[in-house]
DNA sequence: CTATAACCGAGACGGTACGTCAGGTCTTCGC
DNA sequence: GCGAAGACCTGACGTACCGTCTCGGTTATAG
């Protein structure tokens, strides 16, 4: 079957990437809720019916904003060792969260509690690509029994993820290599201590 | 010490009374982006100006509202056993979030992405008691030696809130007795597999 | 040369219209001053920034509702006889200035001392064309000798307007056909009496 | 009857004198709609509700506060010629309307008409002295014979003040000494001419 | 010389309107 | 026939004053 161009006018590429672009750079100088429609029309030299015609809300443009500059960097460790592979990895995404770029995602989490429909999307695009990238690297270690494979994955993605951006979002308590480290390590033990009661909680691995 | 009522007419604690019934019962029928400051004033019988006198903006209006309806029902579960005791905590404060009332949470974390000062209040007046809450639970049961006292506190109470605010705040995952269970077992035994790298991992407690 | 229509929607002759006839009719019902620039934009069916974008403020709007109105009914009287001519106009002058609409002078003249902007455009285009009406007619009578063509012809018409706008203004006297006979009889022969002195005075025109 | 002085503390003249003042320094800063009633009472030291006890609204006050100044300065010329006492007391009027203070004359001329009890107040209060004025210097010409007497003295009193108040209101012409010279000399001559139809309209005075 | 008024300053209050801003839609014209 | 330009209606913003209503406190007359 042959793509059947709709007569008349073509969809300009050149006005979404200067609308894709324009809201980036609106985005590394204030927070979502600060930039308009409007501002980002006139400093992309567009209509503003052009940027509704495509997308629902700003939300939306930022989102696919935000998308185009992180399809790029993305690199899975793999050392063979657990522990570590999920300190960098975790020490990785806490650094890109923390830049400038990065905060942004704490908008989009923002947004989400207004916009279900933003969130479904936000979660499909940017999350679960996102969680799939430590999947990986927790699949490995469950696979060379490093892992508990028994576990609900999106469990482990949950504590992976939740407490780096509680802080994120919070404010109130650090984001950096020491952190993650922490992190990892509490999760991969657990927080259970070493009396008779606490060892039948841990017994489960014990013989 | 003598305390000095000013001049003039007092604050009308009726007024306030009525603002922060009139905001509340608002918040229950629609996020806090979508309620205006002209809806909570006519709503309330008062006028604007009163209003921006005493809160800098509705979320903060939003905020002393929710906390009044907050500091009454606390229980902190006591049974002698750490993981009963988390898990029945952590289900509770699940519930409530989870409820009509208790989304509103995810509302106050949205507005402090964008007003920092907000934020601080909200980690002060809200988010510090309610962790205080579980660290109470937690200092019981390390004293016990049920939990590692050798853990960073803050670090533990990130564990049990993260992973619950981002299924809270994403909706990827179920809020209900069984996460609740999940969790805390997945949070006591760590998640740390039973091959020799994992014992090296988890030796730590093991002679 | 091409009249070259700038792009984009056009101003809404609707909107204008819609704006000048609300005005019109609240302007029959309240002064000015109780007229609000909402009340106008509510009864025509507007957006505020739709007037605020076309007049500085309600009194320009107020201004061209009432020169629309105006623009019509114009009979220049023209009997041959001086005094029956400026008689015929000056009370048809008062009743129109007595009349509910007319009353609307008052205001314009009223907002004249806060604005001078307003000030300049209300002379230009409201009370010059009035003023040149009159005049006309005194053109005719000097050019047939009846009225004095030495005389400066601004002067001549602040004798005509001036104690008039003073009784619509301050309420103190009647302004009717009796008023309108006094008035002009008593310009054209002066106030001077038969003394010796006032002979003198009068003394320009006699031999 | 005994002057029954009621139970109780007296109206402090301090506050009075002080509201006073401060309106006037107001009046000569700028017109008296951008004046407020809060802003009076600032630069008084006085709460707001002494002024409303005692004032029906800011025009009142301002009323109070300009005759305070005016009560004082008047001289009636008397040089025993009719047209010098016109033209000098014409003269000073205008100059007087002129002034800085003065042009509050406008500012209530403008009140009067939305509020005609302040219209009344300011008539017999502002007006009718400052008119009584200018009767006694006519009626002396009446007597000596220099004004015809058997004209309607308020009439007479309108055309010498209705061209001065339309120019001060309007501004589209003089108020200088020329103008006071001009006014004065057309109004005791009139405006007729010299033809037969013209000597007819002025005849009455002519044999 | 105490009690009772009426006054006063301060200032919070319920309102109304202000003039601005952005949202999202609609219309015109140029490419 | 798409898309920029831009005018439109809507609704909320945060501010300014309005005129009223407490407050605590200060005179002044009356008993």
């Amino acid at each position: 079957m042959t793509e059947l161009k709709s007569r008349g006018r073509q969809r300009s590429s050149e006005s979404e990437e200067a609308i894709l672009t324009a809201t980036l750079q609106l985005l590394k100088e204030k927070p979502l809720r600060d930039i308009t429609v409007e501002a980002i029309a006139s400093k992309a030299g567009v209509g503003k019916m052009t940027i509704y015609k495509w997308w629902p809300s700003k939300a939306y443009v930022a989102l696919d904003a935000f998308l185009k500059t992180m399809n790029k960097m993305v690199v899975i460790p793999d050392t063979g060792e657990a522990e570590r592979d999920l300190v960098e990895l975790l020490g990785s995404i806490m650094s890109f969260y923390s830049s400038p770029t990065g905060r942004i995602f704490g908008q989009f989490l923002a947004e989400s509690q207004t916009d279900r429909e933003f969130a479904a999307l936000f979660l499909e695009r940017f999350m679960r690509p996102r969680r799939e990238v430590v999947g990986v690297v927790l699949d490995r270690a469950m696979k060379r029994g490093e892992i508990d494979d028994t576990l609900d994955r999106e469990l482990v993605l949950d504590f992976m993820f939740g407490p780096m951006v509680l802080r994120l979002m919070i404010g109130h308590g650090p984001l950096n290599k020491a952190a993650a480290n922490a992190m990892i390590s509490t999760l991969l033990r657990g927080i259970g201590g070493t009396t008779p009661k606490a060892r039948r909680a841990s017994g489960r691995r014990l013989p």
